[in-house]
DNA sequence: CTCAACTAACTATCAGCATAGATAGTTAGT
DNA sequence: ACTAACTATCTATGCTGATAGTTAGTTGAG
């Protein structure tokens, strides 16, 4: 039920077509949010047919046409009522958890090399979320400047702010994740210092 | 994919039926990682077709049955096939923070109630998390006993060193949410000093 | 001019998971 | 003897998301 809303918070600050938002999810919004454009049309056919947005076909060239869609009132109002509500926490499910519980079975290279891997995954995470605040702090992050303009001078800081905020949380994450499997590197070294001993528990 | 090796995990150490599984879901397993009954019963019967369990109906009183599993060769080496392979991450999708980045939208008073529950949801889960370091560190638990008794002792630390290594990238991330939802509580009241200004942005 | 890259939208299929409910037998306490 | 709680299994429905296509028009570089 999040792309809904996810889709409402880009189409808030401009009308878009569905491709704009599928290019949105794919580049810098997609380091929060990620959707297929074959979740994104059929979405969006659902939204219209709620009432959330309005489409409008619009000329592209000489013979194409594409659907840009805009926000309306009710699609605003559910958007605030979302960000209003309280969301529930999906049960624990963490394939990379769930493995290291049992990374006794595990070839030691492999479990040198899968930890190497989570520790450069969020790595490459925690760079482009860094930009994003650098981009934030700098004025320089296009999503963000587009929806100030959207809102009064003295709401700014605000909405600068939150989406700061967004990454602070979203980099403490990556770090701590990134600790995890250092410090999951230096227990295989530890357990097996010499080689490596058989597989098979 | 990843429940299909959840099961063998736990299948690994002892045979067990559709419901045992089920129940340690519920319990002290299900803090890594959760099913629903209704997704075991079927994954164990795919598990049996394609040859990594044998099911072996028991009797139950006088009139029931039940189905209890024991993991084959096949299964094993599943597993170990599993553990060895890197896993693909998933796009990020995170509702609280794509939340979290337009929290101008909510009601002040909202969102502080919503960080607060963020806050509280992760202490819950820490709390929990921590239990099972302490009990992995006191020999108190119930599931680690049982596979250890499954190994040999010079097994026995490195066993048990994976398993603290999990509770321990689980409770760090829990801090890390936890800190990041203070903060934001923090922002708030930097944001919002008096009282409850108008919601509309 | 033409070809590659891009824009635009749509379809099909499949796994994963949530939710809800159905059915039937068992066990333990009152 | 009754009944509540538990054990055991199964089914149905629907959403989300991943993957992998298809079709058609547009634009820009060489």
């Amino acid at each position: 039920m999040s792309l809904r809303y996810a889709l409402l918070a880009l189409l808030n600050v401009e009308p878009m077509t569905g491709y704009d938002l599928y290019k949105q999810f794919e580049s810098s919004v997609g380091y929060v949010w990620h959707a297929p454009d074959s979740q994104i049309y059929p979405e969006l056919r659902r939204m219209e047919r709620d009432g959330l947005l309005e489409g409008e076909e619009v000329a592209w060239g000489t013979k194409g046409r594409k659907r840009q869609y805009h926000v309306t009132g009710a699609g605003r109002e559910a958007f605030r009522n979302w960000i209003n509500t309280q969301l529930d926490y999906p049960r624990e499910r963490d394939p990379m958890h769930l493995k290291a519980a049992y990374l006794e079975w595990a070839d030691p290279d492999s479990a040198r090399s899968q930890l190497q891997a989570h520790a450069e995954h969020y790595g490459a995470r925690l760079i482009q979320w860094q930009q994003k605040i650098q981009e934030i702090d700098g004025g320089t992050s296009d999503m963000l400047n587009r929806r100030l303009a959207t809102v009064p001078a003295g709401d700014h800081s605000r909405v600068a702010a939150f989406k700061r905020f967004t990454y602070e949380g979203l980099t403490s994450r990556a770090e701590s994740e990134i600790a995890w499997a250092r410090r999951g590197l230096a227990l295989l070294d530890e357990l097996y210092p010499d080689g490596e001993p058989p597989t098979a528990p």
